[in-house]
DNA sequence: CGCACGATGTGCGGTAATCGCACAACGGGT
DNA sequence: ACCCGTTGTGCGATTACCGCACATCGTGCG
């Protein structure tokens, strides 16, 4: 039991994941040709791919072209059945969102970005079309939203151990998504540290035109934090300052409740 | 261009895929030799692919044991963002919760399956912890159901073309569920024809004790079936007719204007 | 206390699966 | 008609992977 620690991967499966992933929210059906551009492989190994997993039910393909079907649901319904987080969460933001006819949603940090593991709510008994619906649109299960201009990525960063999060900061490029983005590390640092502070992250029109955000963290017994619980709304409805009045409290009582259960 | 069509199947992602579904609903984590067992492979290979899947982040691991990690929702993600049902879907459900207070979701079929697609409401303004939530329990985003026996699979399977319906009826075994579950093919063919004539499907205790259902048909343009709505209660608070008298309005409503965007 | 059992991590050689190229066929646009 | 892009599909070479085997470790039991 000596000898390096050396990895060996399957080249197989790190394909094959690259393949699939290929298919992402911008490009949803792809050709054997993209595929291979954009995984980086020859069209023919690209094709075999393919293949292999419209066999296996994970794409389906016609006209030569190939998208993803449901059977990649299976994947998130094991996760959202085991992971702790998502199957406390639920049932707090259901509640969250019928007393206050707003869209919540749960997120973790993977990587750059937050993850949405858990939502509920939106459309409330407003008109049907009117702006609400407009607010939740990309905040479906498992939508990814730039950690460093979101509420929800905010708190998750600012629950990070110090050194994991200088390491984080450190060499960093933040993409400018709305003119209001905050984009330089040293003032993304402070606001971080704002964040710990204060305990929650309010963030206007910094990931999306018209779309306002509030978060605040979700610890565990041990006082880490292992999710963000954030609520998304029309800045011409609620200000920064009427969000925070109204939805502070609830969302707090919320996160209690759930670290007695984490 | 001749040559007998022969498809290539690409050994590494079939075990890697086998792998990753190896963490289903019952058996959440893993180790190298349960993975071995469960997915037919040698240990070896389990652990290298194992550890392959943990490297590219869809697995986490400690002490051996391994476990789904969230960015298997990056499949899930990408789904709901492309796939034209769910997208629809979704607001129409969070309408339908609003106005009801009850559980919704869609759900499409694969293989013996209904998937859900699309979930919304539960809990609504009710005491928490009462029964409400334990409706919802397992109808998370993703969840399978067992088509014969489940509300919206059986609306799913009755918008199936005769020909596959006959071919998937045949030589099939109906797990029992409950005392109540249907598990004759005859018996479930002549409710499938019901279903097919009145277009709506009430299963009470079939799946679960304590749970009843009803679901709808989602049409597209061109008259096929391509989800199923459904709504699921306890019945102590609503017996069969009340249900239907109750939901059966608004959910035609919901899947008649679902049909005009499909 | 020691032994047996079952688990894990990791070399290593043989084999077979996969790669990438090449070519044929096809379609659409100019 | 010609060219450019695509797709499907052999085929030989190679290398990546499989399965075995061994060393190690922890635990429970006699």
């Amino acid at each position: 039991m000596v000898g390096i620690a050396k990895i060996d991967l399957i080249e197989g499966v790190v394909k094959g994941m690259a393949v699939l992933e290929c298919f992402d929210t911008s490009r949803q059906r792809l050709n054997a040709t993209l595929t291979a551009q954009r995984a980086g492989i020859t069209r023919a190994a690209a094709r075999r791919h393919l293949l292999t997993l419209a066999h296996l039910g994970y794409l389906e393909s016609a006209d030569g072209y190939y998208w993803l079907s449901s059977k990649v649901l299976r994947f998130s319904g094991s996760y959202l059945a085991s992971a702790r987080v998502p199957r406390a969460v639920q049932p707090v933001l259901d509640q969250l969102a019928a007393q206050t006819q707003e869209a919540f949603a749960a997120a973790v940090l993977d990587g750059d970005e937050a993850v949405i593991v858990s939502r509920s709510g939106n459309e409330g008994s407003g008109t049907p079309g009117s702006t609400r619906r407009l607010l939740a649109h990309g905040l479906h299960l498992g939508a990814r939203l730039p950690a460093h201009a979101t509420s929800s990525g905010r708190v998750l960063l600012a629950g990070l151990p110090r050194t994991e999060l200088s390491a984080w900061l450190k060499e960093r490029q933040f993409r400018r998504l709305t003119p209001q983005t905050v984009t330089s590390n040293s003032a993304l640092r402070a606001i971080l540290n704002e964040v710990r502070k204060q305990d929650y992250s309010l963030v206007y029109e910094e990931h999306e035109t018209g779309v306002g955000a509030l978060a605040v963290p979700v610890r565990d017994a041990q006082g880490n934090v292992v999710a963000a619980l954030n609520v998304v709304v029309s800045p011409q409805r609620y200000g920064p300052e009427a969000l925070l009045r109204t939805m502070f409290g609830p969302m707090c009582d919320a996160a209690a409740m759930l670290r007695s259960v984490l």
